[in-house]
DNA sequence: AAGTGTGAACCTCTTCACAGCA
DNA sequence: TGCTGTGAAGAGGTTCACACTT
């Protein structure tokens, strides 16, 4: 019964294609081509088929892929019976910042409890978001039975932090603290390391200046 | 003059090597072996010499790699000569939480200028960051010398900030806005979108509860 | 003896290219 | 005809396994 042999940036990109076929059906599109999903995208067109193979849903050369079925089908895929409850751990600029994130529209995630250990903060209720001390963690994870867990607190706190998410059965992680964070097979960790990012970046930016400027036209797009 | 035959995921691990070889110095340590910087970065001991490999810095079984060697080796091939200059467009709760990263620590990268339409947020400095209306961007970008920029913009603004970013001579762009950019082939984009990341941590979240648990051993580190 | 440096095998993901179909 | 679905090739990244070094 081995669920994944769908590829990981699959995922992803399944994600961001059902974001795209959200706004194109609320334009009144109800079919879409791949090639123009790919643009809008930016991805190959190929890509997206081979994407959607894993959909089993099929298309037809005269009007593409149908818009609605196409989002049934990721929902299917990526989204559980009701909406997921994250619990965020280090309410800093960064914890708030992501809390914010998830409010609003109507996302299938939503962060049910915040967690610090700055007096200041804990007891009060940030943007709809309750904040406890972290000695209640345990015990609020499991009554509210949440399931993923977000690391927001400084890098030398967050490995013992994760292994008290674990330990109250927390089954994936994000971490955004700077240093890599070390589970068991079974927990799935997503280490979000932002240094890494924009060092990559910089990176990139020193070696373009580096050497000669090659051009390959400006695409405008998305702006439908 | 090809600069790039280095591995972008290489580049991604060195940043991260960097921090703990940074760390490790000073505790006092001034050679590493591969197996252990391997435990401290949750990799394979393969994978670490295999990425020292673009460094041309050799280790001796007896000891190991020289931590401070390596260290510069990795600033060499990272870092530009000053402090690079980046800037941040869209001070919302996410915008503001990039200003407070960036801020204190000893980095190489700074936010130089933040910019926002909103009358009540511009002209104001957040954390030592000034913030401008979007209209002086250009103007202060060249003024300023900024290499980088950030979006932290919503996702129908997107695409047009990244424009204005180009036209500005920014060689390479973090767009946070959950919305993939285009761009000239010679701009690095890093298309940094979070909703991905954490409807595919859901996804994990999901499929981990589905199978049956195996467990793989917690493996502890991390707290030398 | 105990670690390194690296060719080669392996695995994952992307792209090509084309038969098949409405 | 024009787009899809997909086998096969390609590109990129990881891991193995072992000769080599001190």
């Amino acid at each position: 019964m081995k669920s994944t042999d769908i590829p990981i940036k699959t995922i992803e990109r399944l994600s961001l294609y059902r974001r795209i076929l959200r706004e194109l059906l609320e334009k009144g599109e109800e079919y879409i081509f791949s090639y123009r999903l790919a643009v809008l995208a930016d991805k190959k067109a190929s890509q997206v088929r081979r994407d959607f193979m894993v959909l089993n849903q099929f298309a037809s050369p005269q009007k593409g892929y149908a818009v609605r079925e196409l989002i049934e089908c990721i929902s299917g895929l990526l989204d559980s019976g009701e909406k997921l409850k994250m619990a965020i751990v280090g309410i800093g600029n960064m914890g708030r910042a992501f809390i914010n994130y998830f409010k609003g529209r109507g996302k299938n995630l939503e962060i049910t409890a915040g967690f610090d250990n700055d007096d200041r903060k804990n007891n009060r209720v940030i943007n709809g978001c309750r904040i406890y001390p972290v000695e209640k963690m345990k015990e609020i994870l499991r009554k509210e039975k949440i399931r993923i867990g977000i690391i927001t607190v400084p890098e030398d706190r967050a490995q013992n932090i994760a292994e008290e998410l674990i330990q109250s059965g927390i089954k994936a992680i994000v971490n955004v603290a700077p240093v890599p964070i070390k589970s068991p097979a079974d927990v799935h960790i997503e280490n979000l390391d932002l240094t890494s990012v924009f060092e990559k970046t910089a990176y990139f930016a020193k070696i373009s200046t580096d050497s000669p400027e090659k051009d390959g036209g400006v695409e405008h797009g998305r702006d439908i």
